[in-house]
DNA sequence: TTTATTGCAAAGTATTTGCAAGGCG
DNA sequence: CGCCTTGCAAATACTTTGCAATAAA
C-alpha cells in the first residue's frame, strides 16, 4: 500500500475528502527527504505557485500525523520544561501519555552505546536526551 | 561548592548582580524536585505571597541555563518539526549544533536496552526519541 | 553614583479557531 | 445537494523586548 492509498483509506475511515490541498501536501512531506515544518511547505509551495493557506498546512500536519503518516519529532511540546542540573545525576526519562507522570532512569551501557554510535560518526556530543514515551504501571 | 555559591560566581564572572528575584527564583528551582516550567514558578510565588513578574523569571530562567544551574528538558526549539514515516525505518538523531545537520542512525543494541528499561518499570512503551547534540565532522 | 534589573505593556513567533464562501462525493 | 474544507482574520499560548523607574554594588 503506498502512503497516498494509506492516506486515502484513513480519511475514509474518519469519513473525510481527498482534497487538492491535501493531495498536495501529502505529496511535497513524501518529497521532502529531510526534516521540515509548516512554515518550509508554505515556502515550497509558493516556490511552485501554489498557494495554500497556512491555516490548512497546521491542520493537514495534524490530520497526518493522526493517520500515521508522518510523525514530529525532537519535540514535545510548545513550551520549555526545565529541570536543575546540580546535584541532579545524569539521567532520562520514561513520560506516561496519559497521567503524565515523568521517571526517569539511568543506564550508563545505554550511555556507552550512544558514544559509540557517535565515533562511528565522527561526531562530538555535548549533550543528550532520550525520553520513552507510553504508559506507566498505573496507566497500561 | 553549592548552586548559590555557584550562581554568584558565574554572575560574577558576568558583571551581574544577585537581586532578590533571582534568589527567589533560584530557590524555589532546587525546592522544587520534579519538572517544571516558567508559569509553574509564576504560579508558586502567587501561592506564597511574592510577586515577580513574568519577564523576570523568563529572564533568570535564560540566566540559570546560561550559568549551567538548570537545563531545558524534552524541547529543543518552540516549533514543530516533523518526517514522514511510510517507508522510512525507525531511527534517531544526532544534531549538529553548529551548522543544524541532522544525522539519523540506527542501533538495535540502543533499541534492545530501552526495552529492558520499560520492563524494569512495569512502563509499556509506545514511542521513543533519542537525540545526541554536539558537533559533526565538518564543524568540530 | 554607576550600572544592572525590574515590571509593565507591547511586540514577536508558532499555532489554533470561528465563520462565510467554495469544493468534494 | 449535503457536508466537509478552505482561506482569512482574529484569537491563543508562550516568550521576548523597549523603556522608565528602581535597586544592587
Amino acid at each position: 500500500m503506498s502512503h497516498e492509498e494509506q492516506f486515502l483509506s484513513c480519511l475514509k475511515e474518519k469519513g473525510l475528502k481527498l482534497t487538492r490541498e491535501r493531495r498536495l501536501i501529502l505529496n511535497e512531506v513524501y518529497n521532502t527527504t529531510s526534516h521540515f515544518e509548516a512554515d518550509d511547505l508554505l515556502v515550497a509551495f509558493r516556490n511552485q505557485g501554489q498557494h495554500i493557506s497556512r491555516a490548512s498546512i497546521f491542520r493537514t500536519l495534524k490530520l497526518l500525523t493522526e493517520c500515521g503518516l508522518i510523525r514530529k519529532v525532537l519535540i514535545e511540546e510548545n513550551r520549555s520544561c526545565y529541570e536543575y542540573i546540580y546535584g541532579h545525576q545524569h539521567h532520562d526519562h520514561l513520560i506516561c501519555l496519559k497521567c503524565g507522570k515523568i521517571i526517569e532512569f539511568r543506564n550508563s551501557k545505554i550511555e556507552k552505546l550512544q558514544d559509540s554510535v557517535c565515533r562511528e560518526f565522527a561526531f562530538e556530543p555535548t549533550d543528550h536526551s532520550l525520553k520513552i514515551l507510553g504508559y506507566c504501571k498505573k496507566c497500561r
